[in-house]
DNA sequence: CTTAGTATG
DNA sequence: CATATTAAG
C-alpha cells in the first residue's frame, strides 16, 4: 500500500500551532504534500521542517510569505526536482521560484505537490493563473510519456484552484465567473483528465458524491453550512489510478481546532 | 477633588478586547487622558467610543492607525481644542492633524492629552520630535498665560516619551544615548518645569521613588523585571499641581491582563 | 476571516 | 514583542 496525503496548509507556521503537528504525528500516509507552506524552511522549528522519520523536501517562493510547497516521505526520494522548466515546455521557467510545484521520485512512483495560482478575475493575477495553465499542461504530458518510458506511475496532489464540475463547489452558480470555476478554467482541466489522460482519483472513487469538498473560505460561516470547493486533487496515470481503493477528505482534522483552511486529502494505492 | 488618569493604550481596539474597557468602568477617575489610540472613532466599538457615562473628545492621527489622542470627562467640556496650532507658535500646525494633542476645557481647569513623538536617534522621527518639543514649548508658555488670565489652572497629561532624570528609568546608565534619555530631551523638560514653570506632579508627591514608572517595553522581560521608564506625567501649572493630594502608576491595572505597555498614572485634585 | 509582510513603537 | 497597515487568498 501507498498512501499519500496532499493539504493546503495555509501558512505552516500557524498551522503548527494549531494541530498540525499532531496531526502528522498521527497520519499514516506514507507520502505528505503540502501546499502554502509560505516560510522560508530557516523560518520553520526543527519539529516541523525535519520531522522524526520523514524526508522532506522544500520548495519556498522567493517571494517571502508567498505560496511555498513541500513534500515529506518516509522513505528516501531517488530524486528531486523543484519546479518545472528544463524541459523543453515554454513559459515553464518563470513558476521555478515560485514555490508552487515539487516533485520526487519513490519506487516506482513519481509524487508532485502542486500549488496553482489562484487568480483573480481582471487581474494581473488571473493572468499569471493562465500562463502557469498553459505550461504546465505539456509539462504533464511530457511527465507522464517520460515516467511511462522508464515504467513509473504519477500523482500531481495539491492545490490545483479550479473546481472541475457542479458537484465539486457548493454554489456553483453563483461562482460561474468566479476565478476557480471559470469555463476556461474548467476546460483546461477537462484537458489534463482527456487529453493527457490524467485521471482524478478522489472522483474516480465517489463519482456520484457532492464534493468531497477540500476547502471552506474563512470568511462567513463557509465551513458550518458546509459551502465547500473541491479544488484539491490527487491527478494520477491511470495505471496508478486503477490501484486506488479508497480516498477520503479529513474534514475533521480541520474541525474543531481548524489548522488550515483546507483539508487533507487522503489516497490510499495497492502495490 | 478632581481625579484625573492617563494611560497610552497602545491601540485602542486592542486594549479594549484584552481590560480596558473593564478598567474604564470600573475607575473613579473624572478625566481620562489616552494616547496612541491608533484607530479613527469609526473603528471603535460604540461601547469605547461613546461610554454611557462620559463625553468623549477623539482626536485621531490623518494616518491610519498611528498616534491618535482622546479625552473622556464626566463633565461636558465648555471648549474643545484638537492640535495646538493658531496660536502663533511657528511651526506647530505641523502637528494639526497627527493625533498628538487635544484640550479641554473644564470649570476652572484646562485638561490635555499629550503624545509626544517618540523618536529613534539618527533617524527623521528622531527631528520630527525635535520639532514637536520646539513648537511646543512655547505653546505651554502661551496656554499658561492665557489661562492664567482667565484664571485657570493647566494640567498636560500623556506620553511625553522622555525620562526627565535618572530616577525615572531602570537602565540609565545604558541609555544616555537611546531616544527618551538624550541630553538634549532632559535639558527641554527641566525647561518645561524651570522656565515655564509647570510641575511634574507626580514627582512632586514622590521625590524619592524611583520610578513610578509608566511604561515597560514588551521585548525581553521588561515588566517582569520592572525595567521600566517614567515617561507619562501629568504636567500642571503651580496652582493646580498645589491641590495634588495623591499620586501613583496602576500597575497592576496592566498585570495579569496587560492590556497595554503602558500603565495609567493618576492624580487626585483637592477643588 | 486569516496569514504573513512591513512600519512603528 | 506587540499593534497596526497592506496584500493575498
Amino acid at each position: 500500500m501507498l498512501t499519500v496525503t496532499s493539504v493546503n496548509v495555509n501558512g505552516l507556521r500557524a498551522a503548527a500551532k494549531k494541530g498540525f503537528v499532531a496531526w502528522l504525528a498521527g497520519t499514516d500516509a506514507d507520502v505528505v504534500c503540502l501546499q502554502e507552506v509560505r516560510a522560508e524552511p530557516g523560518q520553520l522549528t526543527a519539529e516541523v521542517r525535519d520531522p522524526e522519520g520523514w524526508h522532506t523536501v522544500h520548495a519556498p517562493a522567493a517571494a517571502k510569505g508567498r505560496a511555498g510547497v513541500s513534500l515529506y516521505s518516509r522513505q528516501a526520494p531517488e530524486r528531486t526536482q523543484i519546479g518545472f522548466g528544463g524541459f523543453g515546455v515554454p513559459g515553464a521557467e518563470e513558476f521555478d521560484a515560485s514555490g508552487r510545484y515539487v516533485e520526487i521520485d519513490l519506487p516506482g512512483v513519481t509524487v508532485a505537490s502542486l500549488y496553482l495560482p489562484s487568480g483573480e478575475v481582471g487581474t494581473e493575477r488571473q493572468d499569471e493563473k493562465e500562463r502557469f495553465m498553459a505550461a504546465f499542461l505539456p509539462y504533464l504530458q511530457g511527465l507522464k510519456a517520460r515516467a511511462a518510458a522508464d515504467g513509473r506511475e504519477v500523482v500531481v496532489c495539491g492545490d490545483w484552484n479550479i473546481a472541475h464540475q457542479e458537484a465539486d463547489l457548493k454554489n456553483w452558480k453563483a461562482n460561474q465567473k468566479s476565478s476557480g470555476f471559470l469555463p476556461e478554467e474548467r476546460a483546461w482541466l477537462t484537458r489534463v483528465f482527456d487529453e493527457a489522460a490524467y485521471v482524478d482519483v478522489v472522483r474516480q472513487l465517489h463519482p456520484d458524491a457532492a464534493g468531497p469538498y477540500s476547502w471552506w473560505s474563512y470568511r462567513g460561516r463557509a465551513f458550518d453550512n458546509d459551502a465547500g470547493w473541491r479544488i484539491d486533487y490527487q491527478v494520477a496515470t491511470p495505471g496508478l489510478a486503477g490501484r486506488a481503493v479508497k480516498a477520503w477528505v479529513e474534514r475533521a482534522a480541520t474541525h474543531g481546532e481548524r489548522w488550515s483552511d483546507h483539508a487533507p486529502v487522503t489516497v490510499v494505492y495497492e502495490r
